[in-house]
DNA sequence: GTCGCCATGATTGTCAACAATTCTGTTGAA
DNA sequence: TTCAACAGAATTGTTGACAATCATGGCGAC
């Protein structure tokens, strides 16, 4: 038995190994475009290359790198257009997930909105961004869960997801992290005064900076590359 | 070189694979329950374990089948709170993407509207369920591709796909093919008349029928198994 | 007669070697 | 100098064998 993890389902580790790509690529270590060569994932992650193969098959499934056959994987740059649908379909479905929370919300429901953001906020605070990322992808989880409908979640999840390559530029940002994380105490605030017209605005409105943040970034390249013919 | 088919890209293969399952599944070839060993599928479909595989993954990811660790992949039995939160999902985004439907509609929609249905009357006609399927999607395809975003019609399709499992029951039933077909030809009438909440309603509606017959098929089986203590 | 334990078989999970493909740098000629 | 062809390296795709795991059925103990 190894001394530090313990022995892990394949299904789990290959999902493991998904998830802690996506992380890479959410912080910005792996670079849209930056190629991502098996066998020295396999090294790094200390896993065998068919195990990196199946966790690459999976963030192609979901839409955050690319794959060509013979010649490998690459994280995708996300055009502003798919950027923009893709943002818009966030605000649908977040909104309505919103709408479907119960008013008043459970007890239970607060408190752990509080213990998460408590997390959150501490994170903030002290720069760690992967922290950070992870409690923000709690908070939401837990935030939208009360709409009652997993399947709604579900949804809401692989969309944020599949824009997780162009959060690199907010996902270490201070200032975007400290938006961020006053956007979510106003939420808690709405949700425990029954203000639901509130609560979607702000929902809303959480979407708005990263989006735009990563669109003023690329789209002079984009603009430029198409009209140069890339 | 093989004869009759050239050789596929593996992406393209395992999706090939995925598909030629999810279709038995939806025929009601494979039920419920059953059990998809690796090895047979692999022989009867005539490829490698390793594409079988992938594609069992990628059916697991939609929602179509489970894996339990080292006990292989079933057709996942839905059961019907579950089917009704999908499918009030699914009234969400299919409503949202028809209210986006430029009207009036452009010419070459229609046409190409008509032309599948043309494809999914005729499969209905002579009875072939497989046809009709596949000319169904079709048609939803690309009523909905109309509305002008990718990624709103990507979830549309995540979420039919999900409930494909529990379509075997209407996907052979002539009445049922019947009520599509003529519920697609008032469809087409009203976008061709102009007329969005015709349009709307007309979505709405045709979700019923395949979503109720199933709930009324396993409810009691449902409610019986979970006082009995499954 | 029933319960629990172990041997056996069926199936999934893991692996490393091999084959096929694409990329890179060099050479030689126009 | 530029271009094309070629050889070699790097990388992905494929395969069959092997190991680990779980279900099944028989055997003995109580």
């Amino acid at each position: 038995m190894p001394t530090t993890a313990l022995k892990l389902q394949t299904t789990d580790r290959v999902r493991g190994i998904a998830a802690a790509l996506e992380e890479e690529i959410v912080l910005g270590w792996l670079m849209p475009r930056e190629r991502l060569v098996e066998e020295d994932l396999a090294e790094r992650l200390e896993v065998k290359r068919h195990v990196v193969r199946e966790a690459l098959a999976e963030l192609e499934r979901v839409g955050l790198i690319e794959r060509v056959p013979n010649r490998g994987a690459f994280v995708k740059l996300l055009d502003p257009t798919e950027v923009r649908q893709i943002y818009s379909v966030r605000e649908a479905l977040e909104t309505l997930a919103a709408e479907q929370i119960p008013m008043p919300a459970p007890a239970r429901l607060l408190s752990q909105l509080e213990e998460i953001q408590g997390a959150h906020s501490a994170a903030v605070a002290s720069g760690d961004a992967r922290a950070a990322f992870r409690a923000n992808m709690s908070f939401h989880e837990a935030l939208f869960a009360a709409c009652g409908n997993p399947h709604l979640v579900e949804l809401i999840q692989a969309m944020a997801q599949k824009v997780h390559g162009a959060r690199s530029i907010t996902a270490a940002s201070a200032e975007h992290l400290a938006l961020a994380r006053d956007e979510h105490l106003g939420m808690i605030e709405a949700i425990r005064a029954g203000d639901r017209p509130r609560l979607v605005a702000l929902c809303r409105q959480h979407l708005g900076p990263s989006r735009d943040a990563y669109i003023a970034a690329v789209e002079p390249r984009f603009a430029r590359s198409k009209s140069v013919g890339g």
